[in-house]
DNA sequence: GTCAATGCAAATCGTTTGCATGAAC
DNA sequence: GTTCATGCAAACGATTTGCATTGAC
């Protein structure tokens, strides 16, 4: 198989984590890097099917894929309440959400103030933080 | 059957809200309003065998009546990655929460600056909040 | 050639639903 | 007596697991 750079990259990325470089690894880690969006297992899964749609992968797959691309901290993941666990690339800066219950679209923020101030509160409690994630829920301005 | 005060202040809570008052739904309401923590359906159960060994709930009754109970604004819930929907007394002052992954324990604080902020960012965005949910993942004082 | 990764189907977990029975009003 | 709530079991969707086959190394 002939590798072009961003599939070398993939490769180099799966390896150095220790893990088998596979054509489903590569395709599911390529989506969720190049993807800006918060996905979950199916609709991986269909992003597969529509890209890759000679490759046949299976779900069994994908959430095996997923963990252990979590695990090695390529991607990340939250769980929003009702559409369950979706997975993200890992790369991008730390942000929040903005959840609208209408139309479903998630609103990404930053705020620096905020992740100084759980900081603190941690510190204070000797808490060590590991990850944290916060969502606001509501109606956004096209939907209300 | 004779009410004691508590039972009465659950009658008139549960009819106030237009439902039935039955001997369930008091049972988990109260469950719910004594307890400081946060549960989820099967814990709830199994507070109930617990201190109610003579009567029999289902768990599709627990299920019922937490969405009915928390649509009348009786009780809350959160949803935590994990450890699946869990319901807490609704009376208790908004807070957010530290979680620590080894020993599973919940501690809640309550940071005035950061509920600011964070109707600020939604007022910026023209989105109207309805409720929202921090929590931060980690490990605490008695756990590292 | 060895061992890990895959696909498939079955299993599992948390939650919801249909329905006949029983309790609240 | 009417209507709503319950218990049970079956149904459900999301995720996990067992196992024989395939592919990476």
């Amino acid at each position: 198989m002939k590798l072009d750079s961003l599939e070398r990259d993939l490769k180099e990325l799966i390896q150095s984590k220790g893990m088998r470089y596979t054509e489903q690894r590569a395709i599911i880690l390529e989506i969720l890097l190049m993807s800006d969006g918060h996905l979950n297992a199916d609709e991986i899964l269909r992003v597969v099917r529509d890209k890759y749609p000679e490759t046949n992968i299976g779900i069994a797959t994908v959430y095996r894929t997923l963990s252990f691309l979590e695990e090695s901290n390529l991607i990340s993941s939250i769980s929003f309440g009702l559409e369950g666990k979706k997975y993200e690339n890992v790369s991008k800066e730390h942000h929040d959400h903005l959840i609208c219950k209408a139309c479903g679209t998630i609103y990404e923020f930053i705020d620096a103030d905020i992740e100084a101030k759980q900081e603190q509160i941690a510190k204070d409690r000797n808490f060590e933080i590991h990850s944290h994630s916060m969502q606001i829920y509501g109606l956004c301005e096209n939907c209300h």
